[in-house]
DNA sequence: CACAATAATGACACTAAGTGCCATTATCCG
DNA sequence: CGGATAATGGCACTTAGTGTCATTATTGTG
């Protein structure tokens, strides 16, 4: 493992800094003992984050960019709700990305009784934000640092993790874990009412 | 200065780290650094504060209090705009808070450069969406926890984040700065596209 | 005013997070 | 194979942050 083969490298070690967050606290894990559950030296596991907190990152990331390569493909004539339904049936195929999930599912439960998760959650919320500055931009044919929808991307993605704070909170405190359909529906309602800028349904391209 | 007058002391503190970290960034700016031109000494300095980064927070909680202060007062049956607008152009009196907001605008405008300062920022805004929170559930009599509520107070809350994001980076980096009542125009707009409740509007209370 | 109770501070030693530096090892490419 | 380069590990070192205890300031009470 080498040259560019890091890239695995991270989200191993994110898992293991997860479960050891999750099984000891934060605070109750030192990096020593991540570095070791990983298998890796000290010296590295600081070669590849800045600090503690922000090893889980990469599993935040990994959803955010599942996100990212659906809504990729998301076709202009189509509302979010159909993208959603359409989508987020078919594609949970991988069973690594459901072991994923339910750790961030995790730690997303626990942001109140460790702020500590909040850095890295947040920092999860901005790129999130930075991604669906690029889609409504796509839809709309405006630029993505353009405030209109910079102020829509913020706003949208502050509505999906408020959904996913309370999905989480409800699925691992008291054990009400929501359907496909009804987490699809939550998600869609919520992104359309959030958005100042209505690119959530079909949208014709105006040039040509 | 002792018993409970320790709230004047932290301020002190945060306006000593805020010219710190503007002046020589946060990374070339030490604990001790901070303690010294404050005038208390290191173990103090980590008595009031969990990071050298959070040192900054009692600013930023500042603007959050004033803006807090005023809302209460907001009549049930008045718009946002019209009590933004009758609200801010009275209030700015104290020279002191003027001294601090330049220091909050600065510090603002860095967040690309200066990531360490983004935790402090988002706590702030984590701090304003509970305001919110408690503003709009008062006006449609519903409870802060609700989550309707929640998710109207977090879209409302990333609305006026980017608002101040935007007016500082303006302000700093290009010289533009806005009346007052521009400012309260673009916010007010801001937050009454951005809620997914009609609290922005005057209400009716429907007891009785 | 004096005195007890308690909160705030400082001094100092200590743990742990995070960096700099250099030697070693793995990988890529010709 | 062999040289260039990227990744890693080991170790010393800095600095962020805590635990402990003695000292000082503050408040309330008789």
């Amino acid at each position: 493992m080498s040259r560019t083969i890091r890239d695995g490298a991270h989200i191993e070690v994110a898992r293991s800094a997860a479960r050891l967050f999750l099984e000891k606290g934060v605070a109750g894990t030192s990096g020593d003992e991540i570095a070791e559950t990983a298998g890796i030296s000290k010296r590295t596991l600081w070669r590849y984050f800045r600090t503690k907190e922000s090893c889980i990152e990469p599993l935040f990331a990994r959803m955010s960019q599942n996100l990212a390569a659906k809504l990729q493909k998301w076709p202009l004539d189509m509302t979010v709700e159909r993208f959603l339904e359409i989508n987020y049936d078919m594609s949970k195929i991988d069973a690594q990305e459901i072991e994923d999930s339910k750790l961030v599912v995790h730690l997303i439960a626990r942001l109140d009784e460790e702020p500590a998760l909040l850095e890295p959650w947040f920092m999860s919320t901005r790129a999130t934000e930075d991604l669906m500055a690029g889609v409504i931009a796509t839809r709309l044919e405006l630029s993505p640092s353009d405030f209109e929808v910079r102020l829509c991307a913020a706003t949208v993605a502050a509505a999906m993790r408020v959904i996913d704070e309370t999905i989480s909170r409800a699925a691992v405190k008291y054990g009400q874990v929501p359907t496909l359909a009804e987490s699809n529906d939550r998600l869609a309602q919520a992104i359309r009412r959030a958005s100042t800028l209505s690119f959530c349904d079909p949208v014709t391209p105006r040039g040509r």
